[in-house]
RNA sequence: GGCCCGUUGGUCAAGUGGUCUAAGACACCGGCCUUUCACGCCGGUAACAGGGGUUCGAAUCCCCUACGGGUCACCA
């Protein structure tokens, strides 16, 4: 194959939805494991739920993702414009000829006598289509009909008695028969191309080799290949991958939770786990590896190991994937990627220094095994940034016990002559339990539930170098003068 | 409802007529490690939707049924 073009052509409606990013990948990693070209193609004939807004959270998105375009709105390119909007000059050429070859005429029924048209067919239990009312009206029809007022549509005439054959690469051939498609509208009333029509158009002129989408438009591939055969233009291989489906086997959609990429961005996912997730949703590599970098990914993935059958979209899965991310990831950039949420929580200010980023990183570094995503980090760190510890039920129980006053005190007088290093503070607290003749449990818990409020958490030797000597000796005081009274 | 696609453990999935007493991963359960939780390591439970064929032999091929999904817009 000499050339390999392919596309991502979503319809900016609103934010790129988690199915939408992963056709997009599925196009990118081909693209790129074949040296082709990765088109972004913005599908706005929608006038009234299209806008600016969507395309550029939808380009943010598929950035951060790690996906870069080759030609696209707004890079350009030897295909554009990238805007169906822009494009409509190139669709009204096309049209005029359908309509002078006869392939394609104007319709002037209304919304009403269409909706009346259907609901009597659906009473005879028929199949609610478009019968073909307009097909042979005469000029003078025409002329009546708009001086009443009509604006007329663009009807593509569908020939009868035909057997369209979809050759797709992930479900082999898929035939329809044309006689249960009615003849649809290529043209809205106020001039602009539907999707059916406009994305043939454009796949063809902007030469794409293979269109890889969702299978929500394999049905729509029959009416797609007629106007390709009507206007005598190459077909390209299709390739419908299928959906991802919410736990309850449905199409995913908000009902199911988080289904944009900026949501789950601001959840605090990293791009190279839900990138990884979503390969793996509807693909199977060939060994038992499942961690993949978008490089790997570019070499391994293939359209002959994709799956038929939709995906429910398993969190517990994405969740895992995550937490392993984070704890692989160098522990600098987790840090980076952690600061925000930690602003957010007014834990840290807008202005980092050096040292207050070492400690950060300490920080992350001491709490990020038991996490999933970055949005738990200000409830994991909240007990370093408190002036005012709460104990939790079990805290209180285990400073109840009768050694605790005494072990407190001792460890406090300790602590401000030990190093403040994980080694030095390791080696205090081992000695410490030693000479007090005490069972570890009898003094770590107690250490743990005064320094921090609660019975679990980060190793004792990172939260004491945190804190630092001053804060665990107000801690340890607190905590002394909680269980002996005023 | 018509048309189309699909159906291997709770989930993602390997498997393309014999090597399947069916892999791996997540989840779950148990153990180890850890004087906490987690992480990590080790082990375990758990599946070919049902029924007919074809074949010496079927998770793999065919048919029917059931179930799920998609689509039938002047949305994409």
């Amino acid at each position: 194959m000499d050339k390999f073009r392919v596309r991502f052509a979503p319809s900016p409606t609103g934010p790129l939805h988690i199915g939408g990013a992963r056709s997009a990948l599925f196009n990118y990693l081909l693209a790129r494991k074949h040296g082709g070209t990765f088109i972004l193609r913005i599908e706005d004939t929608d006038l009234e739920r299209s806008s600016r807004e969507s395309e550029q959270n939808i380009m943010d998105s598929l950035r951060w993702l790690g996906m870069d375009w080759d030609e696209g709105p707004d890079k350009g390119g030897p295909f554009g414009p990238y805007r169906q909007t822009e494009r409509l000059g190139t669709y009204r050429s096309y049209v005029d000829r359908l309509l002078a070859e006869g392939k394609a005429y104007l319709c002037y029924c209304t919304e009403e006598e269409l909706a009346a048209e259907r609901e009597a067919l659906m009473t005879k239990v028929e199949l609610p289509r478009y019968l073909g009312r307009c097909r042979s009206l005469t000029q003078g029809c025409r002329e009546r009909l708009e001086a009443e007022g009509r604006k007329p549509v663009v009807r593509f005439l569908v020939p009868e008695d035909q057997t369209v054959v979809v050759e797709d690469r992930v479900r082999g051939q898929v035939a329809f028969e044309t006689n249960g498609i009615g003849d649809f509208v290529i043209v809205k009333s106020d001039g602009i191309p539907t999707y059916n029509f406009a994305v043939v158009i454009d796949d063809a002129t902007m030469e794409i080799t293979h269109v890889i989408r969702a299978e929500e438009h394999l049905s729509n591939t029959p009416r797609q290949i007629l106007i390709y055969q009507a206007l005598g233009l190459p077909l390209p291989e299709f390739a419908h991958i299928s959906l991802i489906l919410g736990k309850d086997r449905t199409k995913m959609s908000k009902r199911h939770g988080s289904t944009s990429v900026v949501q789950y961005r601001e959840q605090g996912y990293l791009p190279q786990a839900l990138v990884n997730f979503l390969a793996l949703l509807g693909w199977a590599p060939e060994g038992e590896e499942e961690i993949f970098s978008m490089e790997q990914l570019v070499d391994r993935f293939s359209l002959d190991r994709v799956a038929k059958n939709p995906a429910v979209f398993d969190m517990d899965k994405l969740l895992w994937l995550n937490g392993y991310y984070i704890r692989q990831a160098p522990l600098e950039e987790v840090t980076r990627l952690a600061l925000p949420y930690l602003q957010a929580a007014g834990y840290v200010g807008g202005e980092v220094s050096h040292v207050q980023m070492e400690w950060l990183k300490h920080l992350v570094g001491a709490v990020r095994k038991g996490i999933s995503h970055l949005a738990e980090i200000p409830a994991r760190t909240a007990l370093f940034f408190t002036n005012e510890l709460t104990y939790s039920a079990e805290a209180q129980r285990v400073l109840q016990e009768e050694q605790v006053p005494m072990v407190l005190n001792t460890l406090k007088e300790k602590l401000a002559v030990t190093p403040m290093t994980e080694e030095g503070v390791k080696g205090m607290l081992k000695t410490l339990a030693k000479e007090l003749k005490l069972g570890g449990k009898q003094v770590y818990m107690p250490i743990r539930a005064a320094l921090t409020g609660e019975v679990h958490g980060p190793e004792l030797f990172d939260i004491i170098p945190l804190l630092g000597v001053e804060e665990c000796a107000r801690r340890l005081d607190s905590a002394v003068a909680l269980v002996t009274g005023p």
